[in-house]
DNA sequence: TTACCGATTCGCT
DNA sequence: GCGAATCGGTAAC
């Protein structure tokens, strides 16, 4: 998915982003994901057919958007966590008034979903749709990819599951999840495998 | 029913 | 680097 196009459309108008930074959480067998404690109404998009959106709110406030990866039936997803925008700049700027320049326009999951105008309303959403709200379009070329520890994540956190485009800026700074215990050594984000 | 904390971001020190 | 904002899922009482 890393190049791929993600259009959002719209009464607005529409934006488009290309991926550079993506999460892989695997139902079942990994403590991280939502659904590894199974099947509840919030995460039953994930235990559904391949290429429909997850969309959750966090901290009160926030909106982050996973694409289905699974086959129907078997719970996954990838949490879409950066992007360039590459059509709709001034709307994209409009909804998140707060970015300084074109690269804090969609670094980080939740600024990705403001940019695109994604919340509640989309969880769920077909993306192979052409007639949908958010769409999702195959990358032209597979660029230079490379991968480490998921952010912010607290459970697995030897799972080297993030993924991202080497050397894009949009790309989040790592921070490590959960509470710091005293003597715990701070582990850097690892910049390949 | 209550308490805790999170797949985050922003502002201030 | 640290804490606030803010709400819903989850587990414990």
């Amino acid at each position: 998915m890393l190049g791929a196009r993600i259009e959002a459309h719209s009464p607005q108008g529409t934006v488009t982003v290309r991926l550079v930074e993506v999460e892989a959480y695997c139902g079942r067998d990994d403590p991280a994901s939502h659904s590894y404690r199974g099947r509840t109404a919030r995460n039953a998009v994930m235990f559904g057919p391949a290429g429909h959106l997850y969309v959750y709110f966090v901290y009160g406030m926030h909106f982050c958007a996973n694409v289905v990866c699974q086959t129907d039936g078997v719970p996954g997803a990838v949490l879409l966590r950066a992007g360039q925008v590459i059509g709709g700049e001034d709307l994209a700027l409009l909804r998140r008034p707060g970015a300084r320049n074109a690269v804090e326009l969609a670094r980080g999951p939740a600024r990705l979903t403001t940019v695109l105008g994604i919340d509640r309303t989309h969880n769920g959403v077909d993306l192979t749709d052409p007639e949908s709200p958010i769409r999702l379009y195959h990358r032209d070329h597979e660029p230079e990819i490379r991968v480490g520890p998921r952010v912010g994540v607290a459970a697995a956190m030897d799972l080297p599951w993030r993924f991202w485009v080497d050397g894009a800026p949009e790309v989040s700074a790592y921070r490590r999840g959960g509470r710091r215990v005293s003597g715990d050594p701070l582990v850097g984000p690892a910049q390949s495998f």
